[in-house]
DNA sequence: CTTGCGCTATACCAACCAGTCAACTAATGT
DNA sequence: ACATTAGTTGACTGGTTGGTATAGCGCAAG
């Protein structure tokens, strides 16, 4: 169980944040190496390429994030909560991004997807995972809602995907526009999507 | 009224098929100019720079689209037919495209805009711009549906950006999981959203 | 001491990048 | 016949790209 070099970490997070808060195209590997700090031989030695690189960095991003998301979704609160929490969560997110970088920077994971699908099967891959990922909480979640008898629905896997891709979108829209209105009005949308009375909703437990 | 050069059209038309099947970053200003058949000089004649050409693609794009567009959302059609229409148009194209290209492509000022916005504020504000005008229809169509009693509503702009938000968010992950499915079932979430039964929907005149 | 190994440092590469330029052509106006 | 203008050409620049080659470092085991 050998641990993981320091310069290896330094890249993943410098990747995670430059690709994010850029893209991938505008970010090179230069870019990367000097914002952490590490030499262009120590990174070819810890990466094969740029895109492995991404795709690492994604799934470092996602370790960190699971434990956050297990809990919002924590069979432990109401569904509500649950739905509650992760709108929160979301929002909480978006609008610190905001402020430390001066602009909207939607899902990363999605942004990068969209960027290069077309272009790079591996990250593509990997994007597709993350969303696999999200969805199954959302899934949970909707078969938990449908459960309580707070919305009716036929198949919960569809509106699982429904789900995410409105969120997605939300994202998405509060990026292009640079506006963190639009994701702040993100539990409006969800709730309509799923067909959850706004009364029942803060009337909640 | 002087028209149009043509190595300024076919640059245009080159650009925003490249683009849109690749990347903003990921095409040269030389690919496009290989592919158009123009030599670079004029491409530095007719536009100012990279960014420049995009944003006026994406215009090029839109004075096409346009046309279809307002036959679809025209007030001539009851607001369910416009409503079918349009997922059904977007379902069209999406596959077209995939089958042109062995790819699903998503919307191009998604696309793009998600990869720039941080980036290039040109940019930005031009797949502002296109959400903005997509909206439009939106909005008209949201309260013709309203005022036929077919939904309830209160702000009809908001719900209108939702709906902008899911669709966009349905083609960005039809996109990403590279599979026509996930647009194809467009309609489904639509009427979920926007509170419509389905029978409803398909009783349509 | 020395061998081996995980890692780093630096120099280097060919390809490519967006953008420039002065010379060129062709058509039009006088 | 000449001047003006609009558009074209392709070589060129200076910098950047992702990726490589290789020598060297520090350290631990033999």
């Amino acid at each position: 169980m050998k641990q993981e070099s320091e310069s290896k970490r330094k890249l993943l997070e410098a990747a995670m944040e430059m690709i994010w808060e850029s893209s991938y195209g505008s970010v090179s590997v230069d870019d990367i190496c000097t914002k952490a700090g590490v030499n262009k031989g120590s990174f070819y030695y810890a990466f094969k390429s740029k895109s492995d690189l991404a795709v690492a960095a994604f799934e470092r991003y996602w370790e960190n994030k699971q434990p956050r998301m297990d809990t919002i979704f924590s069979p432990q609160a109401s569904p509500l909560e649950r739905l509650d929490n992760y709108c929160q969560l979301i929002i909480k997110d978006q609008k610190q991004k905001y402020q430390s970088f001066g602009k909207m920077l939607g899902c990363p994971f999605c942004s990068v997807g969209s960027e290069l699908s077309t272009q790079d099967e591996k990250i593509r891959l990997k994007a597709e995972q993350m969303s696999r990922r999200v969805i199954k909480y959302h899934e949970s979640l909707v078969r938990d809602l449908a459960a309580a008898g707070l919305i009716e629905v036929k198949d919960p896997a569809e509106l699982a995907r429904e789900l995410y891709s409105y969120v997605t979108g939300v994202l998405m829209q509060a990026k292009i526009e640079n506006n963190v209105k639009h994701v702040e009005r993100l539990q409006h949308g969800v709730m309509r999507l799923l067909g959850i009375k706004e009364q029942l909703a803060t009337a909640a437990p």
